[in-house]
DNA sequence: AAGCGTATCAACCGCGGATAG
DNA sequence: CCTATCCGCGGTTGATACGCT
């Protein structure tokens, strides 16, 4: 994990030794104090004593008077900052331990980017630290291909959302109309939480986002994103394989026959595939196998969240932006991504195309935009109302198997016939396979049943991922259940889309994930881990990036 | 060993809310 | 009620460390 103490304390040392009082940066920017001139950059050891000496005397606040009595030639704004976030006596020092970093995921994921309120909750740690953390950890989840959110705190706050909106439902009989009223100049509410099928309950009356006007949480809503761990669970099973096959058939040679073949449907507009073989595979375990071509990392990483800065991290994803991030992205790449037969974006092109995920595939019947704009998001998702009920039957057969959650769907919020209206496979909203695997990951607590958490976990963190069924734990190789090819001969995974085993879930997941997958899975490799994961695409780093993010080993 | 890319962290910037005058 | 100021927050940037080739 981070080596904080030693590495700061080791660049502070530096950084002192570099900006020794001599060599003064000079603030250009004026300061309430009236245009003298202040000192930015690093802090010296110096400013620093005067600062706690001063503190210490008169106390925390008034941070522009510090400049005044005390001497230090810094604003009022970088004292308090230097005080909160390094001079505080209770500051803990350190490395988050497992438990703080439980708590900050917990945290975020209802609170989202509320880094203040998050530390407030962390005693000891800064809003810096924790966003700093988080940030880190976001890039190293996204590079991974893997979800934000453990689906274990997904689900807690699906079902918290839940909750909170029985009990608004309760209060205010129809939430949506409430808060389309503030917003009815873009008719938000109708389009985009509705149509999006998002987890409503979370959307509208999640405690945590209460506080957020709906025209903020738009943004954040419409795209898939960082929360695609619980956000997909809540998403039509329709929209999501018609989703990742249109995404993934294309590009993936058939080189098996172990693998239902598919066939592109000539009267789908959509050109997506439709099985022409029985959906059946032998089950078989091998946890090493791998997955070829279509990497397990592009698949994950094709819709990645990644936004750069975390404000993609909020509970309902935000990586569409009202405004465009930093990170812009140009209209050739949007356009050479959108044509068919384009390669699936490389991981490292995942930061800059998610910044535009209304962008993508945006070849098709339903116009959609190729900005990120509201406006533009808007307009898509009432054209892809109308575009297309084409979905809404046809997908029944393959997709209501996919859905994780799909068990829960017929209790689920009224939206999702929306979902069936909106047909289009290559919606901005789409979720990546990642989510797929991520849904269906065995989860400690793991099923919508809300069952026990399994005291198998992994020691101290992300302890959702172990692998439970009916009581049995299987916790041989956890890292493996993130592996969609592992995954799909579980018997957890077969149990959990209730299906048997010998039905055809790898078939479904071999359709989503490309006949390559077929191919290796037929071929049962029995590589090793490192092994397998070369030859899945998988580069050793990235997979040890994995290992890194999922702090155990990749032999457990 | 050098060069390059990435991770990490500290600090800055701009914005917005709260409050005082 | 308006304006100025303070304060806090969240996003972003820049510097350094580190690892890989």
């Amino acid at each position: 994990m981070i080596e904080m103490t030693s590495d700061s304390d080791k660049r502070k040392a530096a950084r002192c030794r570099k900006n020794s009082p001599d060599a003064e940066e000079v603030s250009s920017g004026g300061n309430s104090s009236g245009g003298s001139c202040l000192k930015k950059g690093p802090w010296t050891s110096a400013e620093d004593a005067i600062l706690v000496e001063y503190v210490t005397k008169h106390g925390e606040g008034n941070w522009n008077a510090v400049q005044k009595h005390s001497g230090l030639s810094r604003c009022g704004k970088s004292c308090r900052l230097r005080w909160a976030n390094h001079l505080r006596p209770d500051l803990k020092k350190g490395s988050f331990t497992p438990e703080e970093e439980n708590r900050i995921i917990e945290l975020h994921a209802k609170m989202g980017n509320k880094w203040a309120r998050m530390a407030a909750e962390l005693p000891g740690r800064t809003d810096n630290e924790i966003k700093n953390y988080w940030n880190t950890r976001i890039k190293r989840l996204l590079r991974a291909g893997l979800p934000i959110y453990p689906p274990s705190v997904s689900r807690q706050a699906r079902n918290d959302s839940q909750q909170s909106e029985e009990m608004m439902t309760c209060q205010s009989g129809d939430i949506h109309h409430s808060e389309s009223s503030d917003t009815n100049s873009f008719q938000i509410p109708d389009v985009e939480f509705k149509n999006l099928g998002l987890d409503q309950g979370y959307i509208n009356c999640s405690p945590a986002l209460l506080d957020i006007a709906p025209t903020n949480l738009l943004p954040k809503a419409v795209s898939s994103s960082n929360s695609y761990g619980f956000m997909f669970s809540s998403l039509n099973p329709h929209k999501r394989l018609r989703e990742v096959d249109s995404q993934f058939h294309v590009n993936v040679p058939s080189t098996s026959n172990t693998f239902p073949k598919f066939e592109r449907h000539e009267d789908d507009p959509f050109g997506r595939l439709v099985p022409v073989q029985p959906l059946w595979s032998p089950p078989i375990y091998d946890p090493d196998l791998n997955i070829n071509g279509t990497s397990a990392i592009d698949v994950l990483g094709s819709h990645a969240p990644i936004n750069g800065n975390s404000s993609s991290s909020e509970p309902v994803s935000e990586a569409m932006k009202l405004e465009l991030p930093s990170l812009q992205y140009s209209a050739s790449q949007v356009g050479s991504w959108a044509t068919p037969s384009s390669p699936l974006p490389s991981l490292e092109s995942v930061d800059t195309l998610i910044q535009s995920p209304l962008s993508e595939h945006t070849q098709s019947n339903c116009p959609s935009p190729r900005s990120s704009g509201l406006l533009e998001a808007i307009v898509y998702e009432s054209q892809s109302l109308k575009c297309s009920n084409y979905n809404s039957h046809q997908q029944g057969l393959d997709t209501s198997v996919m859905a994780g959650d799909v068990v829960e769907s017929s209790s689920r919020n009224v939206c999702e016939p929306k979902w069936d209206a909106c047909g289009d496979p290559i919606s901005p909203l789409s979720h990546s396979a990642a989510s797929v695997f991520v849904e269906f990951t065995p989860v400690s607590g793991g099923s919508s049943s809300d069952e026990p958490q399994s005291a198998e976990t992994i020691p101290g963190k992300f302890d959702w991922i172990s692998a439970e069924s009916d009581g049995k734990k299987d916790v041989s190789c956890p890292l493996e259940y993130l592996r969609p090819d592992a995954l799909l001969d579980s018997y957890w995974f077969s149990h959990r889309i209730g299906r048997s085993k010998d039905e055809s879930i790898t078939g479904d997941f071999g359709a989503l994930l490309g006949d390559d997958f077929s191919y290796e899975h037929k071929q049962g490799s029995a590589l090793p881990c490192d092994e397998s994961n070369q030859s899945s695409g998988l580069g050793t780093s990235t997979w040890d990036t994995i290992c890194g993010v999922y702090p155990f080993s990749k032999n457990d």
